[in-house]
RNA sequence: GGCGACAUAGCCAAGUGGUAAGGCAGAGGUCUGCAAAACCUCUAUUCCCCAGUUCAAAUCUGGGUGUCGCCUCCA
């Protein structure tokens, strides 16, 4: 497989550190939240790569870390008149509801900051002793300079990004390019740790670099997140860990394009701020998932309605030719003739042309295409009267590619309670009298109750909403 | 000011040198008692503009224009 490497801003191809296996740390929410559409797309993005690399036999380790330590958290915990730590383990139990709407497969590992502060109190100590890091009244700060290679990330020029930056507040940094790694409490009521530089906690970037270090070693197969997280915090990862561990961080750093709204920002200010709970009041998670692999991960992407209309109506086609599988699967006996064995070969070059698109940077949005296809190809067959032998095989086909990408984890419930089937049953007999008006109006009945009647050649299908 | 990404039909979106995938929407047709779904056909002589390289460019080079993002908490 090849995958986009920030670092070196080339496709390369993917190589393990150790054959077969793939450590991958992947910088997950600040839990003072539900996350929304942009947090959404990593975890997707990054969950379809994990599973992608599974298929193919890879052994992957994925780790996901709660940030649960932060002023964000700190604040809402202030408007709320709740402990930080209630506010925080909140989110984390919301977070695991959304992800799971989404597909999200739970990972391997979700360190908190919290369950971590002896390991990231050690590294800062060490950071010090090391000369990369110093101590003023109660904060420590990473000298940037120090390390030789900051900004081999984002390729920011330090003298330029000087330029730039904005007038620090923090007047005890000796250097503007200077981060916090140990922040000393500001007040008592403040959630804060014992630490060799006094009562504190960690800053924004260290606790990533401790995570990915304590779960999975000093140099990772896979470093990734949202594109904005390339500089200053993927950037500050890298100099932290390789001052401290004196070898690479990670071998490769795979980016996600921003959304946006409307083609603008999301942010609360502008009120156009959409979280993955808000949006599932509308679509299910799966057409939110498939939105967002229509496009290739790197790509910017702008959501709307109507955005979100032509992913339903996409994802509906391809939960129609399931469903339609496994319909015929129930009601037809299950033969297989020549003739369909070689319409079952001949779905072959679509999953190819999937493994192919997947191969090269995780190009989800071709792999969709190749089910598409597959699609027309299997309807094609349903239609020239494939039976269930048929439908059975071509199903495990097209469920193998769409798990990688994790649609259609939910088949369609054709079981009614014995109300509903009377009612069917009894529209049947109707339709063999032609008493078409009792019919129309059984079905149109029905469809109020949210239970669709499809009259296909294999009897009634029963599609509930 | 510095760094970076993007610009392909009404909409979304692949395609990084060989003559424009796929989806949504739309039009027509087939099937059906009617629906729904499905299937077939049609819908970009052309890929933001200009110049260049080449037998050949949406794809490479240079120059414009426009949009978005990062440099400040942010996926």
């Amino acid at each position: 497989m090849r995958v986009y490497n920030t670092l070196t801003r080339k496709k390369e191809e993917l190589v393990p550190i150790k054959k077969d296996e793939i450590k991958i740390y992947v910088c997950g929410p600040t839990v003072y939240n539900f996350f929304h559409i942009g947090n959404a797309r990593p975890f997707v993005v990054f969950d379809t790569l994990r599973r992608y690399l599974e298929y193919r036999g890879v052994h992957v380790t994925f780790v996901q870390n709660f940030t649960d330590v932060d002023d964000k958290i700190i604040n809402k915990a202030k408007e709320e008149g709740l402990p930080a730590g209630e506010v925080s383990e909140k989110y984390i139990s919301e977070y695991f509801k959304d992800a799971a709407a989404l597909n999200v497969r739970p990972a391997d590992v979700h360190p908190k900051v919290t369950e971590n502060m002896d390991d990231i109190i050690r590294f800062v100590a060490e950071l010090i002793e090391k000369g990369f890091a110093y101590e003023v009244n109660g904060d420590v700060y990473f000298s940037a300079r120090a390390f030789s290679d900051y900004g081999k990330l984002s390729r920011q020029n330090i003298e330029e990004l000087e330029c730039g930056a904005r007038v620090m507040v923090e007047e005890k940094k000796t250097d503007p390019l200077d981060f916090a790694l140990w922040k000393a409490r500001k007040e008592e009521s403040e959630i804060a740790w014992a630490s060799p530089w006094g009562m504190g906690r960690p800053g924004w970037h260290i606790e990533c670099s401790t995570m990915a270090r304590r779960y999975l070693g000093d140099t990772i197969d896979i470093h990734a997140g949202g594109q904005d997280l390339t500089f200053p915090h993927h950037e500050n990862e890298i100099a932290q860990s390789e001052a401290h561990n004196g070898k690479p961080f990670a071998n490769y750093w795979m980016h996600n394009g921003y959304i946006t709204i409307n083609n603008e920002k999301m942010s609360k200010s502008k009120g156009n701020f959409f979280t993955v709970r808000d949006i599932l009041e509308s679509y299910s998670g799966e057409v939110i998932r498939f939105f967002l692999l229509s496009g290739h991960y790197r790509s910017p992407i702008n959501f709307n309605d109507e955005l979100m209309e032509q992913a339903k109506s996409g994802l509906a086609r391809i939960q129609t030719a399931k469903d339609t599988l496994e319909h015929l699967i129930r009601t037809n006996p299950k033969v297989l003739s020549n003739e369909e064995s070689k319409q079952l070969e001949a779905l072959t070059p679509f999953k190819d042309q999937f493994i192919q698109a997947m191969e090269d940077d995780l190009n989800t949005a071709d792999g969709v295409s190749a089910i598409f296809e597959m699609i027309t190809a299997i309807n094609t067959s349903v239609k020239e009267g494939a039976g269930s032998g048929y439908a059975e095989k071509a199903l495990v086909r097209l469920m193998e590619l769409c798990n990688i990408l994790g649609l259609l984890q939910h088949s369609a419930d054709e079981s009614v309670d014995d109300e509903i089937q009377k009612l069917i049953d009894e529209r049947q007999i109707a339709r063999a009298n032609k008493d078409f008006a009792r019919s129309d109006q059984i079905r149109d009945l029905l469809k109020e109750r949210g239970i669709t009647l499809k009259d296909t050649p294999q009897g009634v299908q029963i599609v509930k909403e």
